[in-house]
DNA sequence: TTGTAGGCGTTATCAC
DNA sequence: GTGATAACGCCTACAA
């Protein structure tokens, strides 16, 4: 099947005149005479001529889309930033390609390869649960393809990078489950070679200690690729549950970890927050009407596709290079629902 | 910012061959020497050469990406949707590009406008709630430009479809709360524009009427955004509450509307399914932890993404013009949970 | 004011 | 077996 246009040739032949002048008239160029430009315009507009973007890439050397590599489309929170990536990069006429990675380090390599090699002008990347090399960014980035990264970044790049505030939303969910009394505080984190694991670790611990309590390493549970496969969240629970002294309370520090796991103590039937408190994160419209409700650190994720894209095109659209990079830093919100709430004993 | 790579002239350059060797070697002619093709080869991969995309897409006259459009990718059921096209298409080595419509009409036809004129091969459509005329759609097909619809889709362009068995997973929905006892049935659903809000709108009245039972217009409520502005649906349902014999179920026929539904009914402290019984469209894999677990019909949208994808392709490559359509009804599930369960009085 | 020519990177055709 | 040339559609010096 084939889909013929129309051309800017069609339009010269039509009109008697030369591709030159065509071209000139249709971007409005002061050279032409107002009654040529008139003509061409009307002869355009009738036969509803669109100039193809894909010559226009190739003269230009810039094709006007951007690259999204995120490990799953489907899940709230990246479902959430695409949204929002989409909606600017569709204002400022960017096409927006989208690959996902699995959590894969090899898709996330080999869908990274194919979305550069110029069919893309710029990268906004989230880094696989796999990744622990980033050797094939950096190559990249060295050859000049501008990147932003988002959400699991790293510090081997030098570029724009948008966060939330991991360490602070994992800091107040954890002082929140202290407050409420609980000591024995376990976390259920994804693998710990992404930024967002070792940031809410962080905030976990910081938590623990200024409480005057000492992480415990047998309370940490890292699941490899995030939630994705729910025997490995499975696993990572049970665990805590056979341990000697069961955690009175859950920290699950991911979106699909979040709604995992209180399916899994649903399963189990223990009482959720009588038995073990939960709180996570998630960015899920519906974690109020969780069974129970759901304390739980939500991310701007909209806002944060909004940003990166920002930044991407700041840097694609800028005529000197740049070489002040910002990292911002977006505030999570810690929404207390029933699953924290210490009840009556 | 610029990022330059390395073309077939370079290495023609540097090898002292012309390009037309270079590419000829470089997909393995067999005009060509094995020594001219190795050395090329050689070459190639120790400096990373990648063919330019959009050198290939101007010369052969496709982009190999395929445009996807969709009211909303923040929804469970369309993330799934576009997971099973990112798969299938990655693997057949098209990009796909994403446009929201944010349900609105506008919208619709400036994003598929945008796709089309040759920077996409094909395109995967679900229609927006608004759109009640498909004209600009039409005239694309017409054109030539192939395209599979899924879920909301028309009947004015004779194309391959693929959508859920609709009208059966809302009788089914319809004759388990009847089973169940209620006889006071409401229907939450989306713009009476759209294919899914007829199909299922018939699968409830048919329902009805097998039980003997006469559909009740003011039991009947349109959104007309399906459920992305939640105003919209409080208004419906405060209007079906305050209806002198008040239902005493409510079938929301969307994923949007029925999260929404269940959030509105908590905050009004209306017990469900005590007071009114639930049954909902939603693919949201946390059903079976919301309060009340939630009986809902799924779909199966993973499957209907790569189905689309599978029937986009096979358009796209085929050597003769297809004019056989086919239109795939794949089989939705129900899954009854504790929300529609009448309770002892 | 309009037209000619060359080039973006690749590939196909045809000549050597 | 290799290379020159033209073409995809658009843009832009430069020439007329």
């Amino acid at each position: 099947m084939k889909f013929e246009a129309i051309t800017i040739k069609d339009i010269a032949k039509a009109l008697h005149l030369s591709v030159s002048t065509v071209s000139k008239a249709l971007r409005g160029s002061h050279e032409i005479s107002e009654e040529t430009k008139q003509q061409v315009l009307a002869y355009a507009r009738e036969n509803n001529y669109r100039p193809n973007p894909i010559a226009q890439s190739l003269k230009r050397g810039r094709s006007k889309s951007i690259g999204v590599i995120v490990c799953n489309i489907d899940n709230n929170f990246f479902s959430q930033v695409i949204n929002g990536i989409e909606s600017v990069a569709r204002q400022k006429d960017y096409n927006v390609i989208i690959t996902q990675s699995q959590e894969s380090y090899e898709r996330e390599v080999a869908g990274i390869e194919n979305l550069s090699s110029r069919s893309v002008d710029g990268l906004i990347i989230s880094l696989s649960a796999e990744t622990k090399n980033v050797d094939h960014l950096i190559r990249l980035h060295q050859k000049g393809l501008p990147m932003v990264f988002f959400d699991r970044i790293t510090d081997e790049i030098a570029t724009h990078k948008v966060i939330a505030n991991n360490f602070k939303g994992a800091y107040e969910a954890t002082r929140h489950l202290l407050q409420q009394g609980y000591r024995h505080i376990a976390q259920i984190t994804s693998s710990g070679s992404l930024s967002i694991t070792l940031e809410r670790l962080e905030g976990y611990k910081k938590a623990l200690t200024d409480a005057g309590l000492t992480p415990d390493p047998q309370y940490i549970k890292f699941v490899q690729h995030g939630g994705m496969i729910p025997e490995e969240t499975q696993q990572a629970l049970a665990e805590l549950l056979r341990l000697d002294v069961k955690p009175d309370a859950i920290f699950t520090a991911s979106d699909r970890l979040s709604t995992t796991t209180l399916s899994l103590l649903k399963k189990m039937r223990i009482s959720v927050p009588r038995q073990v408190a939960l709180v996570g994160f998630t960015n899920s419209i519906s974690a109020d009407i969780f069974y129970p409700s759901l304390s739980a650190v939500t991310q701007p994720a909209l806002e944060m596709g909004q940003t990166a894209t920002d930044l991407l095109i700041q840097l694609l659209e800028s005529k000197r290079p740049i070489t002040q990079f910002q990292k911002k830093v977006l505030e999570t919100e810690l929404k207390i629902r029933d699953s924290s709430i210490r009840q009556p004993q």
